[in-house]
DNA sequence: GCCGTTCTATACGGCTCCGTACATCAGGCA
DNA sequence: TGCCTGATGTACGGAGCCGTATAGAACGGC
């Protein structure tokens, strides 16, 4: 028996997300990842039966950290509910490697049944933790389900959007946007 | 002189703005457009340099058709300002041909710098309405920025999720939050 | 009918990628 | 030491695509 191998299964899987999180799924080319690797593909065919099979792989691996580890931490760290909501985003929608990834594989499931059905589990969870958490403090059912739809939106759509709130950051415009959906106190001078 | 070509250079750009939309940039190919237009690629070359010369003409034409187009009919047809965001809502994001391009267009923004500048252009544009919109039934500025964002964020993010809502339909659940935003009167039992 | 212009078909070289076949190399083990 | 096993390197055939070159077809003007 030989030693770990110089490239195991598990490094073409993640060189294969930050392909798929840079470029789309058409970016994801057993040569070019070997290339990044420093390996030619030979060993590839030995871990997987094509590179659908990696895909595969990849989205799996992709739903297991954007759920059970999200969730399983955000429910591990307690705090309010309108906290348990900012942290949850936080964690998915935050940092170099699930947010892209997450972008990535929403715009492949517009052309992909099967990525689109694992996104409706995978959204189906994020959402059933936003009506949860808004539940908490809006009795109305339908109500909660149009701000857990914004929120989700919002988290979405923001980082789809790169706008000029002129004087304004984002991080400020953002944060009125989510004191409306979470209903917190702050002057409201509508008409 | 010859009359009209039997594949002009507009075909060539409404098809790959199709392929666009299905597909991504990636998609974009000279010989599989001409294969579904009944063609080889023989033509093309007269009119475009080259793919990239293809692809930044579709650009052009989407630029146009979704701001200028949008805007001028949204402007004729008038009505009061809730009824114009809606209406430039549904022409820029319904229907077959502007919606699945405005997505493709701005996953592809992600990784091209000058795609992403063509976007912030007409993002820009789309936000000034919704700001003026707004702004004619809410006083507070930060408060109009924050719902314009969140208005355009539904308008985006709502068509990348694809939720179940139980026993309500999308189209109630997202008309209760348009509600939401544009401060309509609706009962609201929170806390 | 003939000419020139314009669009189109065909053929080509070069490139990249997939998946397979086979050679090679390294380390564990007798 | 020399064998065995599994990862890796190399080479290949096939496919799709880009961009170019060149020939042919359609059409208006004469």
């Amino acid at each position: 028996m030989v030693g770990t191998p110089r490239t195991p299964r598990d490094r073409w899987v993640e060189e294969g997300l930050r392909a798929l999180a840079a470029g789309g799924p058409d970016a994801v080319r057993v040569e070019a990842l070997a290339k990044r690797l420093g390996v030619t593909k030979g060993g590839f065919y030995g871990y997987f039966a094509d590179r659908g099979a990696l895909l595969e792989t990849m989205l799996e691996t992709w739903e297991r950290e954007s759920t059970d580890e999200v969730i399983e931490r955000v429910e591990r760290e307690g705090g309010d509910p309108r906290t348990k909501i900012q942290r949850a985003g936080a964690l998915t929608f935050s940092g170099d490697r699930l947010l892209p990834l997450d972008l990535a594989i929403r715009d492949w499931a517009r052309r992909d049944e099967a990525v689109a059905a694992r996104l409706r589990r995978v959204d189906a969870r994020r959402m059933a933790l936003l009506r949860e958490m808004i539940g908490t403090f809006c009795a109305d059912p339908d109500e909660v389900e149009a701000r857990s739809l914004m929120a989700f939106a919002m988290a979405i759509g923001g980082h789809f959007l790169d706008l000029d709130h002129g004087p304004r950051t984002k991080a400020e415009v953002r944060a009125h946007a989510a004191d409306i959906l979470l209903d917190r106190p702050r002057p409201k001078p509508d008409a």
